[in-house]
DNA sequence: CGCGATTTTGAGAATGCTCAACTCCCGTGG
DNA sequence: CCACGGGAGTTGAGCATTCTCAAAATCGCG
């Protein structure tokens, strides 16, 4: 099962074989596809399998008991599902599509076995894991640290920047299926301001809907907004140091 | 350089056997302490080690243009710093520390050697970083889904669990060296504002302040109060797929 | 003893929230 | 084919939370 999406971030990492990669494809088994809005991993489910997305976008989150939903992170192609989850027993977050959702699986036997053949993937796994952290880094600092507008322009900038690295093609990057209640779970925020917010951005002109879809007509005002600093998504590739050590 | 609160979690994982973990241990290198408030690892600044804390606090944290600061996470004896950040030539974050701190280093060269002479280390080192994820996951709802009072106790509840998690004493693991503006920069409110709900946890009982240190003085009140669920926190031990896997 | 950081307080204002409707869109089932 | 229902979008009004500004008091360390 060939992901192209994942396939050319790791290339992006030149760092790996062609045939080096085609061995990780090997073990991918392609999963059912599966309807928006249906959870697809609970809070606390067992996870047996990691999972890389195909085709589709997803959410990742958690809720408090009172119904308060806060998304850590938005999954779309060539993202990595429960990857460290499967180094506990259990999930602590839900995870659950946003638009029809196909994904590959593999299981840890399997993984082992082709880390075995090649530990260059299992750095460049880790090197994925890693780059989704820093993710979460920054999406604490939006959340954490600017104001409305600014959230919103950031994470459009983010998506945008993300979908284009994964080899998205540029008109599909541009077009986000979001909705305003996702977008106030994912910023913490009310629905009722994120609306207010939102048409501001459309009102200057920096984006637009169209039936359930976001679309981003000025990146450059977005980015300006927000104050969108790219490099803690950029695809370094490894130093030295490590490809060294894993080329004895 | 044996570093007791890293060895007390990585029993607590009972997947390693001692000497194991001694192997670990021995590439440790004490790096000379340092002192409050000097910038220790700055944003942008190059890595070339990673590290575990050997005693004190520091603080993990990102600057915006304008000063606004977001602290990502506490980090406290026991530990990792930068283990992702080896796979990357750059930090994308700052660390600092908090009082005085000692720290133990190790290089990518000697990380890559005692993998290969135990590869269950591997997979402890990246249940370290699975753990730290999991903290920001929930640093994440802590900011964007709860309210002052709630963002406050949480953060105190999670503190102390790690600490007596890491093999502190009890009387150690209530008494933080937090001052008001850095609990107000870790949980994205005003300083004024921190200080009042502070005041307000206070007069409650819950809390109290004593020369720059912050003592828990009820932590049933405060998990209530803040619907604190450790199970983020709990350290299973490793899933048999993962163990079957690497015992071969 | 004195400086710098922390804590504290007041007041006014802004940002953002809740509540409550109402409309619109779309997919489902009759 | 249309009625229905649920979710999304929209709007207004009033309010709560939280912020900013400013200044004073205090503390800790050198």
């Amino acid at each position: 099962m060939d992901n192209k999406f994942l396939r050319h971030q790791l290339r992006s990492l030149h760092c790996l074989e062609s045939d080096t990669i085609a061995l990780l494809m090997d073990i991918f088994t392609k999963e059912p596809a599966m309807g928006r809005g249906l959870q697809w991993i609970g809070e606390d489910s067992q996870i047996r399998k990691a999972y890389v997305i195909a085709d589709g976008w997803a959410i990742r989150y958690k809720l408090l008991e009172d119904g308060r939903r806060q998304i850590l992170n938005f999954l779309i192609p060539g993202d990595m599902v429960g990857y460290f989850a499967l180094l506990f027993r259990t999930s602590v977050y839900a995870v659950e599509p946003l638009t029809s959702l196909t994904v590959h699986s593999f299981t840890p036997d399997q993984m082992f076995d082709v880390f075995k053949q090649s530990p260059q993937l299992a750095v460049a796994l880790s090197w994925l894991a890693a780059q989704a952290e820093r993710q979460l880094d920054e999406q604490l600092v939006r959340i954490g640290r600017r104001r409305a507008k600014e959230r919103l322009a950031h994470l459009f900038m983010e998506l945008n920047y993300r979908l284009l690295r994964s080899g998205a093609p540029q008109p599909v990057a541009e077009l986000f299926p979001l909705t305003q209640p996702l977008l106030a779970d994912a910023l913490g925020m009310s629905h009722v301001h994120t609306h207010r917010t939102f048409r501001e951005l459309v009102r200057e002109n920096l984006i637009s809907l169209h039936g359930g879809k976001v679309r981003l007509k000025d990146t450059k005002g977005l980015s300006r907004l927000a104050g969108f600093d790219n490099s803690y998504l950029e695809q370094e590739s490894l130093p030295s140091s490590t490809r060294a050590a894993f080329s004895r």
